[in-house]
Formats: structure tokens, C-alpha cells, sequence
DNA sequence: TCAAAAGTGTTAACCATACACCCATGC
DNA sequence: GCATGGGTGTATGGTTAACACTTTTGA
């Protein structure tokens, strides 16, 4: 037991919330723990922050470990510090949520082998520790950050219809969207590029293929144009 | 030294930037080292987490501590972890930050006798730490919230002129508004009460006092309506 | 009577919304 | 030829933005 202090410490960790996206659903990864408390359970990938690393480097560092996700959009979430929201010891949790996209990453179950998988959000199994509660915040976060950033894109392969992009909005805002001026508000933005490049074996006509510009945001941001959704 | 872990545990702290407003300026509660590190620099209040409390009570307790503040709005922040953020070991601190009624509020010197004082937050001394990166967060979050939720209120006393009320956002957003539009908007959402009082001792026409009707808020909320502007 | 801030309406430009049909493609 | 989703324009109503003068009060 070599580590001491005049005071007491609490443990301090980070947790990932890892969205991702497919036609049909927003998703997240869970992992499975195979170590008490909570064995069996599932729960968001994490893990203690080490000496000499900074928040978002653990961050980065556990969700590579524990799932082989990596080339992320992170940000920090909310820190989670009730008493008893571990029954070993004090444990301050700061959560990050991620967006990756989701056919870039055929997550690998982790080198531990605990088990990792995709869920729906709107349909998860119960969740060890208060990991609800943090999916929770995230989601919420989420679905305010997405109509004034444009971080939709994150979700989403490179390449994409605008047809996936409204179906992602409304995925994620629950409310369905009019067609004509979803196209006409998103475009008319002038943040994506045409890739003249159209879908590829779909039975039916195939739709143009676009690509966030993010030089033109970064333009325009410093120009002071606000993304709304 | 007591306390003894098998692996190494960072020291949790919390930090609160406090704002409160007077007729000229948006303001911050700082106060004066008197131990070092940073000996007689100004820093915001803030210290170590006890094990039995949660990471509010933490940021109430120390700011009450500190600064005699008491019953504010306060919501946290972001946690700030770098590794090297404080020399003598690896602290991770959860900022809070607060909004209080200034003219409730006469700081009193800390029970350990260090100095406490408002600074305008235009006008601020070098500080400790990493302080200026986490006051920095706090004004670009206060800036941003203050546009889509009545937090505003928080930093007037209870009865307040409309003028008083658009020096505060003109103030805070940085740019001028229109004061017949500013009126309007204001008043169609239904959320200030007209107290049927005036302002007493005015060099020139008294203003009518209106209060933030709390009540009306929550009901108007309840019912889909967003605050804006 | 002057200074200082309170209080008050209208117009024009813009933006958000609602809405329906033809097109291209693969099966 | 039919099913599937792609792609397109207009009209209306509501919201925002711009703008100047009269009123009240105390000094």
C-alpha cells in the first residue's frame, strides 16, 4: 500500500459515452463487466485517470482500450461525485461523450475480453453504477449541441445523402422534419460539398453525395455565421 | 499520514466563480492567498472536497467558507485536470459557478482573515492557477446561457427597472439592443410582474418595478415555451 | 427650464412553415 | 410498370429590426 496522504483522496475516473449512428439508429457502446461490483452488468467504458495524464488524454486512452475506438469527437460531459455512487470507495467520475462513426469502428471486444457491443438508445438493458444517469446528461447534450454545432457530421460517414442527414436529425431531436426545407436551410449554409459522387447499388434513384466542408465552416464561423439547425 | 491506497489518488477540489452585477459591471468574487503557493495572489474561492459530501455541497460549503455567500443560482462548470495545473501534487478541480443578488450580498472577509473583494470582470488582477483559463469558461458559458434561460434575474435584487434589466444583457453579451424592441420581447413572454412600485430617488422619471414571476416560468415551460433574448 | 431617463408604434425586410408533384432507377 | 426514394418552388404568416419623439421628474 504504498500511496499516502494527510487527507483522504477520492478515486478519480473517466467514463465514455460513445454515440454512433446507423440508418436506422442512434447507439451506444457498452462494455460488460466481468469484475464485482456489478459483474455481469453492462456499463459505460471506463476507467481510473492515471498520475501524469490530463482528463481528456484518459479519456481518449480507456475508450481505445476498452473498445478499439479511436479518431473520435470528444468532449466533456459532467462530473459525477456522489458519495455512494460506488460502493468501494469514493469515486469522482468526469464523463466525456464521444461521436464516432459508426462504419469506420467495428469495435473489437477489449483485450481483457469483456464483452462490447452497440445498443440502441432507445432500448438499453440496465446499467451498472448511475451510468443511466450519465447517458442521460449526454443524450440531453447531445440533442441541444446538435442544432447549434455542427457536430451531426461526426455521426456520419464521409460521404452521405442528404436523406441521412435529415433521417440523423430527426433521429436524434425525436420530431420529424419537412424535406424541401431541411434541403433548402442545410445547403443554402454552404457547409457541404458536393461530391459528385452519387449512391451506389440502391434500388431506386440514386442520391448525390455530399461532404462536410469544414474549411468553409471554420471560414464562415470567423466571419460570425452561427450553425442552427 | 493516515490515509493509504494502493494506487495513486489525485486531491479533488471545487472552485466557484462567482458573478454578481451592479449598475456598471458584471463582477467576480476573488479572494487573496495567504499561503503559498501564489501567496498574495488573487484566486477564485474554492478547496478540497470532503468524502461525505457531494460536489455542490462541496462548492456551497467552501464559497460560504470563504465569502459569507449564501443562497445563489450555481451549476457546474467543467473539471479542470491538467497535470501540472497546481505544483505541489495533482489536483483535479470541478469549477462550479454562481450568480448572486449583489446587493444582498456584502462580502465579508474569510473567518481566516484573507482578503475577499468584487473585481469587474473587465478589469481583473493576474491570478493563481490556471484561475484565468477557468473564469474564462465561466463568462463564455454565462454569456451563452443567459440568452436561452431567465438567469439574468439571478444578478438583479427583486425589483428591478427594464432598463436595468437590458444594461445587464448589454452588458453581458457585449452589444447594444434596442430598447423599444428589447421592451416588447421582454414583456410578451409573460414572465415579469409589475410590482406597481417605482423607483424612489431618481435624478429624473421613476422607472415601474418589475419582479421575475417565478411561478408563471415554470408554468409557461411546462407548456413548451422556450426563453430567448 | 434643463437634463436625464422612461415610455411608446409602425413599417419593411426577412425567415419559417406548409404543402404536392415529377423524376430516375432497379427489380 | 411499379415501387422506392430523390429532387424541386411558391405563397403565407409571423418575427425581427430599424427607427424618433413625447413624458415625467428632480435639480
Amino acid at each position: 500500500m504504498p500511496y499516502t496522504y494527510e487527507y483522504p483522496h477520492p478515486a478519480v475516473t473517466v467514463d465514455g459515452v460513445v454515440f454512433g449512428y446507423d440508418e436506422a439508429d442512434l447507439k451506444v457502446l457498452l462494455i460488460q463487466r466481468d469484475q464485482p461490483p456489478y459483474r455481469g452488468k453492462w456499463a459505460l467504458p471506463g476507467g481510473f485517470v492515471d498520475m501524469n495524464e490530463s482528463l481528456e488524454a484518459a479519456a481518449r486512452r480507456e475508450l481505445e482500450e476498452e473498445t478499439g475506438v479511436t479518431e473520435l469527437y470528444l468532449e466533456q460531459l459532467y462530473t459525477f461525485g456522489e458519495p455512494k455512487r460506488d460502493p468501494r470507495e469514493r469515486v469522482i467520475s468526469v464523463a466525456y461523450y464521444a461521436l464516432v462513426k459508426l462504419a469506420d469502428h467495428t469495435v473489437r471486444a477489449a483485450s481483457d475480453a469483456r464483452n462490447v457491443a452497440w445498443f440502441p438508445v432507445a432500448n438499453l438493458p440496465a446499467l451498472a453504477f448511475d451510468h443511466e444517469e450519465i447517458l442521460d446528461v449526454a443524450l440531453r447534450r447531445l440533442k441541444g449541441k446538435i442544432r447549434y454545432e455542427p457536430i451531426g457530421f461526426e455521426l456520419l460517414p464521409e460521404k452521405f445523402p442528404l436523406s441521412e442527414l435529415q433521417r440523423l436529425y430527426e433521429t436524434i431531436l425525436e420530431q420529424p422534419l419537412d424535406k424541401r426545407n431541411f434541403r433548402k436551410k442545410i445547403l443554402s449554409m454552404g457547409l457541404l460539398a458536393d461530391t459528385e459522387e452519387i449512391q451506389q447499388d440502391v434500388a431506386h434513384r440514386a442520391a448525390r453525395l455530399y461532404r462536410f466542408d469544414e474549411p468553409s465552416y471554420r471560414r464562415l464561423k470567423k466571419a460570425g455565421f452561427n450553425f442552427e439547425l
